[in-house]
DNA sequence: AAAATTTTTATGGTTGACCTTATTATTCCA
DNA sequence: TGGAATAATAAGGTCAACCATAAAAATTTT
């Protein structure tokens, strides 16, 4: 099916795109800032990657996944998330670390490899930051879930995943305790997109709009 | 200690020098036909990793790893041993898979990861191919064998590993079932750097010199 | 509709690790 | 010792993925 081999960068740029893709037309703007390169470049990758058949560029208005470039980004994400089982279930990785972590184990990671892997870990279904993983045949569905920076004051909700994966954003949200599996309550909405108060585990902590968004919630 | 990170390529250039330095100074040239590139691009490399520091280079003569070079090595070859013995102890991956999948992991790998893994592990001590995996301060010593092309003939030997890294030389000896553990005795030398024929578990196998090379034996 | 902002394209530059094709230097061997 | 083989250097080229600067195009805001 897949004979070519990816590069690191194609991989980072579709797996940043599936992450993205709750609005399923992403700017490239957008894509460049998370990827931490200048949008000349991410218009540069797009154009190759367009080539490639795995994204379709509409310009001015965004970027797609294609049907091709899903599958693919669903399998880099399933290696990624099943690599994250493993370092923190059974190498005991810190919780904040085993992302970046793993995610430097995807890039070198055949399929074999991969469902020899999942086979070892049990087919797991979801990461360590609550995320599901991906099937074997690369299909999957984003979470049933809101960001957490769309909750109304008030009211009350379970933290579902943490999309986030910067090492230092996640270790400020374990340290205030804001992980999958956790009841949060917003008790303050401060103006001018100002941080949320959150109620969880009986302290207030403050939380920024930008990292909210990373926070996957259920309504309770 | 070590803050620069290497790039893969140096990686597999201190490796290669690693595990061929029973001669303790190596000939660019066979550096150049072990990593399968020209011996002007071996050269480049050397320049650059003489630079750095890692090894010394007396041109017409050869190159040995600097002790830093050795200490980066061993490094790399403990990351690389660890991750066979986790792909072919948890993972079931095929014996003569393993170095190939486990070569790519290594390069992805951190320290803490490292250490983490050897930990999980249990601390093993030698890869699935026989070799000993070095401390964690990256010192090892070469095993005390020799390659089985020095034997004589109607000699018995014990192979204690093998030193191989291609797939298809790997899956060659375990066909041949020259693995870590037989015993085998040389029952004719052909001439003309002919191939060896070996008894081994009842059945005459016949093996290239250059083959031998790569499988280490303690005489028996 | 004009102004401001965001996107895109164009052009040219850098880096690392390769490559080829000479040319020069050294060592080995008969 | 003289030629063959091997090793090293020089010069110039490629490729992917970045970068910066600047200009053009489209969209959004006022």
């Amino acid at each position: 099916m897949n004979l070519k081999p990816l590069s690191e960068s194609t991989e980072m740029y579709l797996k940043a795109m599936a992450e993205m893709s709750y609005q399923d037309v992403v700017a490239v703007g957008r894509l460049a800032e998370r990827l931490g390169v200048t949008a000349v470049s991410a218009n540069e990758m797009m154009r190759r990657l367009g080539e490639q058949g795995l994204v379709s560029h509409t310009p001015y208005k965004g970027v797609n996944l294609t049907k091709k470039g899903r599958e693919v980004a669903g399998n880099v994400i399933r290696r990624q998330r099943l690599w994250e089982c493993f370092l923190y279930d059974h190498l005991k990785i810190e919780w904040s670390q085993v992302y970046e972590f793993a995610c430097s184990l995807e890039h070198a990671t055949a399929p074999e490899l991969t469902e020899a892997l999942a086979e070892f870990l049990g087919n797991p279904k979801t990461c360590p930051r609550g995320n599901p993983i991906p099937a074997a045949d690369g299909s999957f569905k984003p979470l049933d879930a809101i960001p957490l920076s769309e909750i109304k004051l008030g009211q009350a909700a379970h933290v579902l995943a943490v999309n986030a994966t910067a090492t230092d954003v996640l270790k400020y949200l374990q340290e205030k305790n804001i992980l999958p599996g956790r009841d949060v309550t917003v008790v303050e909405v401060a103006p001018m997109q100002g941080p949320l108060t959150l109620r969880v585990g009986g302290k207030d902590v403050a939380l920024g709009l930008p990292m909210a968004e990373f926070v996957l919630v259920k309504i309770i």
